[in-house]
DNA sequence: GCTTGACCCTACAGTAGCTATAGGGTTTTC
DNA sequence: GAAAACCCTATAGCTACTGTAGGGTCAAGC
């Protein structure tokens, strides 16, 4: 299979394939004569796994971490299940700051209901006068 | 003021500071005989303008349009208004990305409840299985 | 046999919003 | 007068790609 074929199958693009390999995601494949990239059924396998979790917005050290785990299929999961648990509490950590920040805009735009000149606009004002906070930080890679 | 009192002022790092001004959101002060930074009241009220802003997740390119529109004292705040709303929705967008994750990750999870042989395990049988999505462009800056 | 177009290759720059580092100079404090 | 605390510029790094430049390869049609 080659590169285009591979990216085609899992629904991404080959810049997105040759990326994962630089990043150590997805093995080097073998190579034709003419220096093209030859892949096999367990190559779009893989693949296949990183889409979906990228389609779960994990991120690459968390897929990596899983990886891993996969590949020792005798030893116990409670690894992964620890993984995906973490993961979860990134997104509802996510999803309260958004809905926190959702409350705070929707009180903002309160402030300004009708057209009026920019100098006497309560939203404009309200910008100017919050109290600015510590930056909180990261605790999800979820932006 | 020297760029440390003003960072301070306004809740952010002196680096962030001197990004803002590579970046064209805050004006460039006067400089000392050392070529020091010194600042005014105004440069730390639009700093606390801009800082109000990332704290509610608007981009730069949100927040350069507010500054030009907040410049026009006289004309009518619609701009800003529409600006907010925009905004508030892609805020509602992401929450709503967010939402429909965790109930995939959350069915995800339910698919191994007890630890197993990772060769038997629901969750990475399932991450296997997923039918790849095409990705979905992006509507919003919010990760 | 030759061209055209679709595909492949590497290497590198760009995206957003910072953060961090190297390698210097200045000012303040003891 | 020395050390700590501050300032300066320039540059690289972070994440997960995307896009571009400048090439090589291959299959089909004339």
């Amino acid at each position: 299979m080659k590169i285009g074929e591979l990216a085609l199958a899992a629904q991404c693009t080959v810049e997105t394939v040759r990326y994962y390999e630089r990043e150590g995601l997805l093995a080097a494949p073998a190579r034709t004569s003419a220096n093209y990239r030859s892949y096999g059924a367990s190559h779009l396998e893989r693949l296949r796994f990183i889409r979906n979790c990228r389609a779960l917005d994990m991120a690459h050290d968390e897929i990596r971490a899983l990886l891993v785990l996969a590949e020792q299929p005798a030893s116990d999961c409670h690894g992964v299940n620890h993984l995906l648990d973490e993961h979860i509490a990134h997104v509802n950590t996510r999803i309260a700051e958004l809905t926190q920040l959702k409350s705070q805009l929707d009180e903002l735009r309160r402030r300004c209901q009708h057209e009026q000149p920019v100098e006497a606009c309560g939203i404009l004002k309200g910008l100017a006068l919050m109290e600015p906070e510590t930056r909180k930080e990261k605790h999800t890679h979820l932006g």
